[in-house]
RNA sequence: GGCCCCGUUGUGUAGCGGCCUAGCACGCCGCCCUCUCAAGGCGGUAGCGCGGGUUCGAAUCCCGUCGGGGCUACCA
C-alpha cells in the first residue's frame, strides 16, 4: 500500500447491508472515489449494520462483489482490513459507548423508557392536531423509578439527544453552498437493544477514522444538524459535506427497487451491460461532461479521466431521472471499442446461462465464436442480445426452428428460390487447396457472386427478396447476422443441409 | 401539516446580464448506405413552469406563485 501524506483526504461509502445492494451505492462510491483518487487520498468502505431487523447475511458480499465488478476498488474495509478496523459497526459497539457515556454525564444525552406504542401514538396525535412531530420529553429529568409510575413504561431504555433551543441549524456544502436544515427533535443515539443508531455510529466512525469528507445522498441533509451537534458536543471538528442529488424513477421519486429494476445493481450485470459503461453512465448523471475541441460534449470517458479534473462545484443538485436509453447507447459504443477476442469471452456467460454453449466450450466452438461475434458485433446493445443471435450457429441442422415470422415473409418462389441457391451452392468447391492451402472457394465473397448470379440475375428477384427466404432456412429468422458470411462460417455441407430442410418443406 | 432541497426540449446536460433567432448528446422522425437487423453518414422534431419586479437589456439577479422531491422512526 502506497503512503499516503498526513493531510491527504479520506472519504467513504457506507452502505447497510439489508438486501441487494442499490444502484445509488454505486453513485456514491463513483464521486467519493473520483475525488479521492485525483487528490491522493484514501477510500474506505464501511458497513453499516446497526439495524439488525433489516440485516441481511449475504447482502455485505453483494456489495463486495458488485462495486469490483464496477471496479470501484476500497482502500480500507472489512474485507481488505486497514489502520481503522473493523469496518463493520456492529463490531464497534465498544466503540461507541464511552461516547454514549460522556454526552449522558453531560447532561447533553439522557435516558427514555417510553414504549414504542406511546410513542406511535404520540405522533398520530401530532399529526392529528397538525402539530410538528417529535418527541414530547417526557422521560427528561427522570429516573427509571420515576418514569416507571407513568403509563408507557419500557424496562429498557433507549439515549436520546437533549437537543438545544439554538441548535446549529445551517452548514456549507461543497455541492450547495449555504445550506439550512429542519430542526431536529430528540432524536434516539442508542437503542434499546444496544446498538447505535446511524446519527451516532456515523459521526463517531468518520472521527475515529479520519474522514474527511462526508458525501453522501441529499436525503441527509435534513439530518445534518444532529450530527453537527454532536461534533460540537464532542469538541470535534466537522468534516466537509458534500450532499449528492437523489436519483429518480421516471415518476421522479427517489429510485427504488420496487418501481424499477434499474435500482438493483445486480440487474445490470443479468442483463449484459458493461461495468466500465454503466460507470460511465453514472459519472454523465448530474454532472457535465467536458467539451471536445470542436465543442462538442466528450460524453465516453474513463474513471480517470472524469477523476482528473472532477469538481463539486460543477454537481449539478438536480436529481436526475435514471433513464436507460443513454447507458444502453452508451454500452452499444463500449461493445464496439471491445477487440473481438475480448468481446466473445464476455459474451461465453450469457451463452452458457441461455443455454447456446456449454460451461466447457470445445476450441472448435470457441473458434467458430470468434468469427461470430465479429459479425454481431455491432448488432447488440446489451451482452445478453447475443444469444439469439449466435444460436443458430451452434444448432444442429435438422434442429432449426423457423420462426413464424420469418416463415410468415416466405412467399410463393421461395421454394424455386432455394432450388436455385441449392444448385449454384453445390458447385462451390469447399476442399483445401494448395500446399500453403488454407484458401477454400468456400467464401462469402464467392457464395454471394454465386447467389447473385443466379437467383438476382438469373431468375430477375430483388435481392431482399432473393435472400430472404435463404436467412430463413439458415437462421431459422428474419433477423440474423449477415447471410454469405454466415454461411462462410456455418461450412457448405451445414448450410446446404439447412436450405435442403427448408426445400423440401415447401415441397 | 411542518421544515428543507430543487425547477432549461421526452431524458442527461451547456448557459452564470447582452456572443441565445437557447448549444451538445441520447431518444424519436425522415433520408442515404444496404442481403435482414444493426453500425455509419446526413437532416429534422422538441425546452428556459408561471407572474411580478430590477435593468437600456434576463434562461441568467430579486420576490411571489405553482410544481416536483426529500425528511419528519429504537431504518439507513
Amino acid at each position: 500500500m502506497t503512503e499516503k501524506p498526513a493531510t491527504a483526504p479520506r472519504l467513504r461509502v457506507a452502505p447497510s447491508p439489508t438486501g441487494d445492494p442499490h444502484v445509488g451505492t454505486a453513485y456514491m462510491s463513483l464521486f467519493n472515489l473520483a475525488f479521492a483518487r485525483q487528490q491522493g487520498g484514501s477510500f474506505v468502505l464501511r458497513i453499516e449494520d446497526t439495524d439488525r431487523a433489516r440485516f441481511q447475511a449475504d447482502s455485505e458480499q453483494q456489495v463486495f462483489d458488485t462495486l469490483h465488478w464496477l471496479g470501484l476498488q476500497w482502500d480500507e474495509g472489512p474485507d481488505v482490513g486497514g489502520p481503522f478496523a473493523p469496518y463493520r459497526q456492529s463490531e464497534r459497539l465498544d466503540t461507541y459507548r464511552p461516547y454514549v457515556e460522556r454526552l449522558l454525564a453531560e447532561g447533553k444525552a439522557y435516558h427514555c423508557w417510553c414504549s414504542t406504542e406511546r410513542l406511535t401514538q404520540m405522533r398520530e396525535m401530532q399529526q392529528k392536531l397538525k402539530q410538528p412531530t417529535g418527541y414530547d420529553r417526557l422521560c427528561v429529568g427522570k429516573t427509571r423509578d420515576e418514569r416507571a409510575e407513568l403509563p408507557g413504561f419500557s424496562e429498557t431504555p433507549v439515549v436520546r439527544m437533549l437537543i438545544p433551543d439554538d441548535p446549529p441549524l445551517q452548514f456549507d456544502d461543497l455541492i450547495r453552498g449555504r445550506v439550512s436544515a429542519p430542526r431536529p427533535d430528540d432524536q434516539v443515539i442508542l437503542k434499546a437493544d444496544g446498538f447505535p443508531t446511524y446519527h451516532l455510529a456515523v459521526v463517531v466512525d468518520d472521527h475515529e477514522m479520519g474522514i474527511t469528507h462526508v458525501v453522501r445522498g441529499e436525503e441527509w441533509i435534513s439530518s445534518t444538524p444532529k450530527h453537527i451537534l454532536l461534533y460540537q458536543w464532542l469538541g470535534l471538528a466537522p468534516p466537509a459535506f458534500a450532499h449528492m442529488p437523489l436519483l429518480r424513477n421516471t415518476d421522479k421519486s427517489k429510485i427504488s427497487k420496487r418501481k424499477n429494476p434499474a435500482a438493483r445493481l445486480t440487474w445490470f450485470k443479468e442483463q449484459g451491460y458493461l461495468p466500465e459503461a454503466l460507470v460511465n453512465f453514472l459519472a454523465l448523471l448530474a454532472y457535465p461532461p467536458k467539451t471536445g475541441p470542436d465543442g462538442e460534449d466528450v460524453e465516453v470517458f474513463t474513471f480517470e479521466e472524469f477523476s482528473a479534473d472532477f469538481d463539486w462545484t460543477k454537481v449539478n443538485p438536480v436529481g436526475p431521472i435514471f433513464d436507460l436509453k443513454k447507458l444502453e447507447w452508451l454500452n452499444g459504443v463500449y461493445i464496439r471499442e471491445l477487440g473481438v477476442g475480448e468481446l466473445a469471452s464476455r459474451l461465453l456467460p450469457y451463452l452458457e446461462r441461455d443455454g447456446v454453449l456449454s460451461g466447457n466450450p470445445s476450441l472448435g466452438e470457441l473458434a467458430r465464436l470468434e468469427k461470430v461475434t465479429e459479425l454481431i458485433q455491432t448488432r447488440m446493445a446489451l451482452l445478453s442480445e447475443a444469444s439469439a443471435l449466435v444460436a443458430p450457429f451452434y444448432t444442429a441442422d435438422d434442429l432449426i426452428e423457423i420462426a413464424d415470422d420469418a416463415r410468415a415473409q416466405l412467399k410463393d418462389d421461395s421454394g424455386e428460390v432455394l432450388g436455385a441457391a441449392i444448385k449454384v451452392l453445390e458447385d462451390i468447391d469447399d476442399s483445401r487447396s494448395g500446399v500453403l492451402g488454407s484458401e477454400s472457394g468456400w467464401t462469402a465473397a464467392v457464395i454471394e457472386a454465386a447467389l447473385r448470379a443466379a437467383i438476382v440475375e438469373g431468375m430477375g428477384i430483388k435481392p431482399k427478396f432473393a435472400f430472404g427466404p435463404l436467412r430463413t432456412a439458415v437462421s431459422g429468422a428474419r433477423i440474423s447476422p449477415p447471410l454469405f458470411e454466415s454461411m462462410e462460417i456455418l461450412g457448405k455441407t451445414s448450410t446446404l443441409a439447412r436450405l435442403h430442410r427448408l426445400h423440401d418443406e415447401l415441397g
